[in-house]
DNA sequence: ACATGATTGGAACGCCGTTCCAATATTGTG
DNA sequence: CACAATATTGGAACGGCGTTCCAATCATGT
């Protein structure tokens, strides 16, 4: 019916992965791991599941190509020029601020070890660790450290927002409840746990994700 | 709910929170995480979905509650008395342990935040600490930075073994399959991966899990 | 104008967690 | 000991999920 622009008389609303996948995206930082369905996708395409599966092999995948969407977003930004320890502050903060952005993020990247969006983040590290002159005999363990350091903050900050919301709680909320669950512990089976517990709602996360980040690299360099 | 008393006329087959879990250990043990439902629990069981309902209030419970009776019994093994270092090892190694026998409590362990299972890692780890003589305002940084370090291991070992499980393949098998992954990336874009893939099938994650805990240990000595 | 292959979208399948409820087992009371 | 009250069981049923299948439609080369 419609004649389109010279040359291509492709359907304007055709699919493609990359919609599929802007629409997943979309879907998950709207409602969350759960958000993403097929139907819910479908619903939001104006088509049916059975199209979907055409440029899509399967959930899985989809799920891995939109972590890896943003965290190309996160890895590719410019960096300025500064000394390879601060560049290795600033892309470790850029995976926390992008987990921060799309909690969802944190808990797929937790699930596709050895994947494209992680070795996107082992690359940028171990550039700058061999900025840094880390021994090649070194350099595995380091990057594999640091990696899972970050992966492990991520996958919590993710367990929080998605927990925070099947309880229909805010992150300051749920922290309160967490805090107030600890302080009522045993003090004489759980002395450190329930001494804590009134530090735990007004920590920043941020701020010690980067300390973290920092002891590594301490550890890093007085090997 | 179940009361015990001499001359109790309880039939032997009745259920009880405490058989749910260990069906419920073993079925994970068995088969993953995805081995794990009501309807194969029922089997197990000889008896239906609505009984197990009774004992446990949903999935979410059962599977934290099976993943706390794991990580309590490697929390509470006894610890030879020695430096608070060496503990905190012991510590690590025993979650790490615990984690490669039972790889599902890795992925849950993470999606159970502040729940009892962490609390029981983080009240270990935080005695130590005290023994150790860190400061009070650096307590919280230091104790979540060891969680979300042996955290995020955690995880990434548990990803692995469900990852390899699904695609058939073992441990050594699908490492091969992701070095050659990593070897044919681009070596302009992937340098750093690229280079790195051929050490990665012969690596000793239990080694290299363990010197990521000394580079934090040390980043805390030389505060 | 038509044949061919790419692409669509909706129906259907077999699971899942969960709820519901009638049936049964156990306990407390006269 | 009888019998009401309560605790516990087990299976049917519900809605939703990922996935498969396939007839219908679209785009393209001849």
């Amino acid at each position: 019916m419609a004649k389109k622009s010279p040359g291509s008389q492709k359907r304007e609303d055709s699919l493609s992965r990359e919609r599929i996948i802007d629409a997943s995206i979309a879907l998950l930082d709207e409602a969350g791991e759960s958000g993403l369905t097929f139907r819910a996708l479908s619903l939001k395409l104006a088509t049916g599941p059975g199209a979907i599966y055409w440029h899509v092999a399967n959930k899985s995948e989809l799920l891995t190509a939109a972590c890896d969407a943003i965290v190309a977003r996160a890895m590719n930004a410019p960096l300025a020029d500064a000394t390879p320890e601060a560049t290795l502050r600033a892309i470790a903060l850029g995976m926390f601020d992008a987990i921060d952005a799309h909690p969802w993020v944190g808990s797929t990247l937790a699930h596709a070890p050895g994947q494209l969006p992680a070795v996107r983040i082992l690359e940028r590290i171990g550039q700058q660790l061999r900025h840094l002159g880390v021994p090649r005999e070194f350099e595995w363990t380091t990057v594999s450290a640091l990696l899972s350091y970050i992966l492990g903050v991520g996958g919590q900050n993710a367990a929080n927002a998605q927990f925070a919301q099947a309880e229909g709680l805010n992150r300051t909320d749920f922290l309160a409840s967490v805090a107030n669950t600890w302080s009522e512990l045993d003090p004489a089976e759980y002395p450190f746990a329930s001494s804590i517990a009134k530090q735990l709602p007004d920590h920043d996360d941020r701020a010690d994700f980067l300390t973290g980040i920092d002891l590594i690299l301490k550890g890093i360099g007085s090997r």
